[in-house]
DNA sequence: ACTGCTTTGTGAACGTGTGCACGAGTGCCT
DNA sequence: AGGCACTCGTGCACACGTTCACAAAGCAGT
């Protein structure tokens, strides 16, 4: 029953970072480079060295002083330190628009994340097959979820129906969810949420528009441009 | 009275929270609620009651001690803040599975960003029309963003056309840039960039999974996810 | 083996974000 | 008017994240 003491803990910031050394060190291996140095993926990656250097120390210690990293065993421990030496298949919820074009993007099956089904309340939506996977309806959840080991669901509903889905989800054992849906989802503490607003990034930019503007634009009256 | 003078600077944290905030006053002032605890507010937000007081006192001091913040006020407040005070419109550039379905989400008018466009490189299909947009030729980007004074551009391409799709963008005067594509963008520096990642997301999801899971973490024959 | 060049790994300094705790207002009730 | 209950605004301490700077470690050429 005891689980064993978790080895050590990256930070969250490290971990959102991983995937993206993942990506650009697999690219890389395809192109035929094996080795890199913590530069060049810096730079590959947006951030800075000392950073990229940080975050693989968190994994170990697996670079080679005065040469770099060896990038076919870099992916191979980044793979596993973030789970990806198998495959978790994911659920969606929800087969509107967005749902369809989730299911379609070939991305999530390609990264190790096939899409065991898609749910939807709609009967009418019911069986109909998209981009290969049959619609099923969403009682069927625990269902699936339970045959096919899913551990990670999406939710790809309007908002309104969001906590819903997500209660369902939790209910028939999911452990993950990233949610589309503009809703603060509430859900026991022990579920792992990921959020993912287009509005809320929209929002982001046009705050730096605005800034950026400093009052020229056609404001309607109530900006009062900065002295400098 | 009022002293609205300097434009102060709003913590990165804080402007990412703005925007929920903003949404769940809209809903409360729609459901007829006119005044709000920050308690309260942060009940529904997910957050912490002294985190959202703080980030509210950004903004000023528009709460009313003993009471709270009238609903009204502070939802025209946070907007003016973000700049919604009039609407962005947005460009897509790739009309594929992705461009489709956030052209047919209507998140985007709603919340104040008109998709004015969607371009294309490929001919056969420019002319197609996608919920209520017609689709244009990427060559008339810089003619679209000029008329339509268009500050924002939406790179939803596949990974390889992405860099060229962000140039275009750049070249035709984008200053901000929400990018779907699985791939970091080199821009100059004026230019805002927010990235949004599937596989990213569900790469973080997996790595919490597979914490959960325990200690089966050398796993290379045995890849059956725990079931706790 | 020695020298010189390169690059990692990490301690330490710094900056940003979070949460507590409490003073300071505000409104209500007697 | 005075007391009381409530809630904001914020100083402060702490946690987290980023960046610098440099010793340690490796390789290549002689």
């Amino acid at each position: 029953m005891a689980p064993e003491r978790t080895r050590r803990r990256i930070p969250d910031a490290t971990v959102a970072r991983l995937p993206v050394y993942l990506r650009i060190l697999t690219e890389q291996g395809d192109e035929g480079v094996d080795s890199i140095s913590s530069e060049r993926l810096a730079e590959l990656g947006g951030v800075n060295a000392a950073k990229v250097r940080k975050d693989l120390s968190y994994l170990g210690s697996y670079g080679t002083r005065g040469v770099g990293y060896e990038v076919a065993y870099l992916v191979y421990q980044i793979r596993r330190e973030l789970g990806l030496t198998h495959d978790w298949p994911v659920v969606i919820v929800g087969a509107g628009n967005l749902g369809q074009a989730l299911a379609g993007y070939g991305g999530f099956g390609e990264r190790g994340f096939p899409v065991a089904s898609i749910v939807d309340i709609d009967d009418a939506k019911v069986g109909s097959v998209l981009s290969g996977v049959r619609v099923r309806h969403i009682d069927e959840l625990p269902q699936i979820v339970q045959t096919k080991r899913v551990s990670i669901g999406v939710v790809a509903t309007p908002a309104g129906a969001a906590q819903d889905a997500a209660d369902r989800l939790v209910r028939a054992g999911v452990t993950s969810i990233l949610n589309f849906a503009p809703v603060v989802l509430a859900v026991p503490r022990a579920i792992e949420v990921r959020k993912v607003d287009l509005a809320v990034e929209l929002q982001i930019l046009s705050y730096h528009e605005q800034r950026r503007a400093g009052g020229a634009i056609h404001a309607v009256g109530n900006t009062r441009p900065a002295s400098a």
